[in-house]
DNA sequence: TGTACATCAGTGAACGCGCGTTCACTGATGTAC
DNA sequence: TGTACATCAGTGAACGCGCGTTCACTGATGTAC
């Protein structure tokens, strides 16, 4: 646990705290005054920063898909192009939920619903379109738009579903069960 | 709505009330005492039926796993065998999803925690046997157990992603797509 | 340099809410003799 | 046939909980003259 907030950039030290809360639970359920408890602060002084709970929520799941993105991308310009680092990409996907249960049901929970209120309600849908732009990305060159958009979908929608069995607990963690599942989508043969 | 419960078998009406307000609602979110209210019961009516919530909720995900269940066998056998009968079935499974978000839900939020309370613990856990196996039946006759395993792994990850994606907003629901993209796994071809 | 004032991040008390669960109870139904 | 009794599905009141949010407030910090 972080050292209780003592001065400083409250908000800052929120999204910290909130993170680290998540990191350590399976749900994403977060409470305004728990977060507050744990930061050694009254529960109203996070108003002073977010004005509800909703934008504090908003916040902490704009973070996370950050954090998400830039793992990919990472995962991506390290594991080179071709087939290959596409299998890598997606295994990357898979693990990083199972490390971030909480924080991936979070970003994807909270990305759903419009909230007109936000101050920035496109940050959100802005993140996970460079999400899957980088996903299309990866495909083959001699794909049509059209192809690459359903193979994006095909390939995003696969890595998901086996992190969601698995963080459901439908699906034991087995790496190499996850590489293996992985590669048997293949856009060259077919 | 039904009409509030009058005299007879509460724990049904319960149940069936249970259902049809999952199938109002985009999320599993149901209140014992919400329920009881809808009922026309008083909330502690409902313990002389049910042990406590998780009891209520659990039967609840179990009667959606047993519905999902035979919606998918009857998918099964009307598509016939083959490559045909495989995708057909596996875009029955986003369709239903579609259909009944909160339900999916449910099923799978409940079914990951072990509840050594309940009555019996096992039998949502068999039936998620069967629906794993009927995908499992699908596979071409040339597989080996293991590959059988791991390509039944593949298609219910990737149907049970791209329904989540769907559900969560990320992906407007297009049958054409569904179709499109559930089609592009074919473990024929490679 | 000193004083008046605005700003603003924090406080604690309070509101109202819905929740799951417990408790002692009532009243109808069925059964034994 | 009538009476005593057990069973059991329902009731309403109450408990304690944690929540999000509001309100009027305090006290430190910085700035203008």
């Amino acid at each position: 646990m972080n050292a209780p907030y003592h001065h400083g950039d409250l908000r800052a030290a929120a999204l910290e705290m909130g993170m680290e809360r998540l990191a350590n639970q399976e749900q994403p359920d977060l409470g305004l005054r728990a977060l507050a408890r744990d930061l050694g602060v009254s529960a109203t002084a996070l108003y002073r920063h977010f004005p509800n709970k909703d934008a504090l929520l908003d916040a902490l799941a704009l973070e996370g898909l950050n954090r998400l993105g830039r793992h990919q991308a990472e995962a991506a310009s390290q594991a080179g192009g071709g087939y290959e680092g596409f299998a890598e990409v997606g295994v990357t996907y898979v693990t990083w939920a199972v490390e971030n249960p909480a924080l991936l049901r979070l970003i994807y929970s909270r990305v759903g619903q419009v909230d007109l209120a936000t101050d920035d309600p496109t940050a959100m849908g802005e993140a996970f379109h460079q999400l899957r732009s980088g996903i299309a990305a990866m495909m083959p060159d001699e794909m049509s738009t059209d192809e690459r958009a359903a193979a994006a979908l095909h390939a995003w929608s696969l890595v998901h579903g086996l992190a969601m069995l698995i963080l459901d607990g439908q699906v034991s963690y087995d790496p190499a069960m996850v590489r293996k599942v992985v590669r048997m989508t293949d856009f060259r043969a077919c």
